[in-house]
DNA sequence: CGCCACTTTGACAGCCTTCAACATGCGTGG
DNA sequence: CCACGCATGTTGAAGGCTGTCAAAGTGGCG
């Protein structure tokens, strides 16, 4: 069983059918260019990983031998200051690819946010086979420049949104849960703690805290829990996320 | 003559012989890999740009028809938020590329800051070219992973460093002004203004302008003229980039 | 049922922004 | 060559958003 994804990482709408309403970008195994053949030959190469919540998958400053696919749960991504300042720069979900950056050291540190499944590449193997594959190096290219601009969304949002603008966006970027049912009644999974969607949002955890009890305050949102949300006026909360109000 | 650069984008140290001092990133016309005939394809293509200083290169929101390769001068790439606020998300040099992303239209805005010489190529030939040319596509690729790579760095700079800090780290990862001249007597030269300075590190110009006066004030560094600052100890100015005081 | 980590809430402080005034520098024209 | 004028940059004072510190509340899991 093939268990190779490949998915534009921090898209926006990947709530149906796992491709990228944005740019229609899919995951590898039902991308026309990419045979089966090739994917026969990726999963071959592929060494299966499964991870507890916390454990580690890259560890910065570490010799970066691997090159890793998320195929299920979810990945946060991050970079510490020397005094413990932590900001996490993605969080990634089934399909992302991990990784891929040049350079014999890993530069930032990536662990399990809840049970993960992977595959996992030892980079020789991994030019080889994108060498071998062009298809493969077309769809990683077309990916490495859609999650530049996805860095560039979230260079705005770090640098000019306010703590409410910056919470908004992120509510509306996480993947919904009900990938089945379009419409008004988006239901949120926060597979992250307080403390992860602070330090990806530039935050504190109280900031982050007081934001969510000011739009549950005023009906943009409901808790089901605290891994639950549910946005009860979508258009309201892409207005705060832009700053429109 | 060949007009076509290829470096890696945000490179800190790119002050030597145009190549990264990090990862060895150089230019496509001193990479091994890409033969002559290649780049002889590759200019043929080309549509040669001369821009004054403000002029745009590429605007937020419409069809992205072409693709950009800067040869000489500074371009400045944001995006808008509604109200006007703005974050630059990068400032490109010589050799950098420019709307690769994929997409029906450009979701940010280039423009130059100095006069720029660029090449332009139909992005239906680029397409095609990089398809035909698996050195060039494999480039890109590095390239592109090592973007991705100062974007982090940038989020972690917006996200959780001090203006002192942010101000500091600037410095450092501008490419000097003296190509030839290495060790302690830093030559920076800073072809933007310091709105624009500003609007890339996530601040006011009033506050970049404060720790300017505060560097120079401590001995840090000199201001020769506006554009001009010599970093006069450049361990100190290290150890404030990353916090370490 | 109880522990413990996580979250929420409150009071206060600080960094950076905002608003304002002044200084500087550079290009233009006399 | 110098004076003028405007854009850009610097400096100062006050205010606000978010951070810090502290304590109470909540929920998940054994």
């Amino acid at each position: 069983m093939l268990e190779l994804k490949v998915l534009p990482t921090g898209c926006a709408n990947r709530r149906r059918s796992n491709a990228c309403d944005t740019c229609g970008a899919r995951p590898l195994s039902v991308c026309a260019s990419i045979d089966d053949a090739d994917l026969s030959r990726l999963d071959a190469l592929a060494e299966h990983l499964d991870l507890q919540s916390g454990e580690t998958l890259i560890q910065a400053d570490e010799a970066a031998s691997h090159v890793f696919n998320i195929t299920s749960g979810s990945v946060r991504v991050y970079r510490l200051l020397s005094d413990g300042r932590r900001q996490i720069t993605g969080f990634l979900f089934a399909g992302d690819f991990l990784g891929l950056a040049t350079g014999d050291t890993y530069v930032f540190s990536a662990e399990a946010i809840e049970p993960v499944t992977a595959c996992r590449f030892r980079k020789s193997d991994y030019r080889t086979l994108i060498r071998e594959t062009p298809a493969l190096e077309t769809a990683l290219l077309d990916r490495a420049n859609h999650e530049l601009v996805a860095a560039q969304n979230q260079m705005l949002l770090l640098g000019r949104k306010t703590a409410l603008e910056r919470v908004s966006t992120f509510l509306l970027e996480m993947p919904t849960q009900d990938p089945a049912r379009p419409g008004p009644q988006e239901r949120v999974h926060l597979p992250m703690t307080r403390a992860e969607i602070a330090d990806y949002l530039g935050l504190t955890i109280e900031t982050v805290s007081r934001v969510f009890t000011r739009l549950k305050t005023q009906g943009v949102i409901r808790l089901i829990s605290l891994s639950e949300v549910r946005i009860e006026q979508p258009d309201v909360l892409r207005a705060l996320a832009d700053g429109e109000a």
